[in-house]
DNA sequence: AATTATTGTTACATATTGTTAAAAATAGTT
DNA sequence: AACTATTTTTAACAATATGTAACAATAATT
């Protein structure tokens, strides 16, 4: 989980931001001043700090400089009323890396903290498996064999990642479903025995690759 | 490259400006009135127009005016003969950010220029984005690829942004359809997917770019 | 061996997306 | 206003992804 770091003075406001970025991805810590954000700033080590600009105390471009004194990294987001237009300059010379002008759309903010997070959240993503002979690349989600490269769908290829990431294991039907088909609760289907028929005739020209079916079980992909 | 425009009449001058401002940093166009004036900084959305107060026809007062009018970002410094000291009142009154007497040192100017240039630049990391081969100027909803440059209408341009703001990342139907069809709250048409398909089209050059769909979900675009 | 439960496979139904063309809307010009 | 060019939406059909059903194959149990 990413952690996110939120100062921001209007404890509704701040709320609402919080609620709308938690999410599987992030996790948001809130405090509504100054000198409890560098103190948590400290703390989280957050990926992102985003700031309001206008707060009691320590203003936000006190608190960023704060935190360009002893670090340069952290992307910083503000937030700044409509009529602040001329502050703007004064954030960027601070090293902001972007700023939001009040009123905003919560998708909007979503978008650009993905942007500002996403720099160093690159580094952590394992984008591609050798699995035997075969190279998947999780990203454009293709399956290449010698010269030959398969568009794999999502599904395949989330199923793909999960057997490989727990290769020579037994992976239990319930937790593939699970990883998989996050949101159909009530899946009850043979999808996954559809799916892996399929993944098992793409993976066939390597043969020291198999998918075996431990029965009443799960499936166990062997290399 | 930051485009700049020099609004000089006197020629011999304007070549001069122009020549020395000309760098790896700067494109620098340079027209002698105010007419064709106004017509370039609609056409290239400069970062600063340099400004001759003294023009045959409507006058650099003129010129900023009608500028402000549509645009009160965009850094003006005006040139001013030596005689006119009382004008810079004036001009500040219009919006100029800088002025420079003349005669000045071309170093001086380029001093300005770099000091408005960078206040701004941060619109610049923006406007710019390098996406593989390609660049596109988010301004001018311009593509280029090599010499070719492709006019990019505003939804286009929005959706190109939204992808690349999220690259290698999962954007949600409903969070695109939200950031670039705003107004349309029962947007419930296909739109999107043609749009889709023509920005695939142009982005086909470069095969490190794609677009992939994640069904039911939304789209990625990976590089 | 017969029965049963589970999995393998194929075919098909359905929903979503890809693509193209044409219609409608919009902006720009005369 | 009328015309033009451009942008955007709609419509139509093709292609693809995914879920379901049907039946075959296999393993476990009786």
């Amino acid at each position: 989980m990413i952690p996110l770091l939120l100062i921001e003075d209007e404890t509704d406001l701040g709320l609402i931001i919080a609620d709308n970025l938690q999410s599987a991805e992030y996790s948001v810590s809130h405090c509504a001043d100054g000198e409890q954000g560098l103190f948590l700033f400290h703390q989280l080590k957050p990926a992102v700090v985003i700031l309001d600009v206008m707060l009691p105390g320590m203003d936000g471009f006190a608190i960023a400089k704060k935190i360009r004194e002893v670090d340069t990294e952290t992307p910083i987001l503000f937030l700044t009323a409509r009529t602040q237009t001329v502050d703007v300059v004064n954030a960027f010379e601070l090293g902001a890396n972007d700023y939001l002008r009040k009123p905003f759309s919560l998708e909007e903010l979503k978008v650009r903290i993905n942007a500002l997070a996403q720099r160093n959240q690159w580094q952590y993503q394992k984008r591609f498996l050798q699995i035997g002979d075969y190279v998947m690349d999780g990203m454009r989600q293709q399956l290449q064999y010698k010269e030959e490269i398969l568009n794999l769908s999502f599904r395949e290829c989330e199923l793909i990642k999960m057997l490989y990431e727990s290769k020579n294991k037994v992976v239990h039907r319930q937790d593939i479903i699970q990883a998989v088909w996050p949101n159909d609760r009530f899946f009850t289907g043979r999808s996954l025995d559809v799916f892996i028929s399929r993944i098992r005739t793409y993976l066939q020209h390597d043969k020291r690759i198999s998918i075996v079916n431990i029965r009443a079980v799960g499936y166990k992909m062997i290399i």
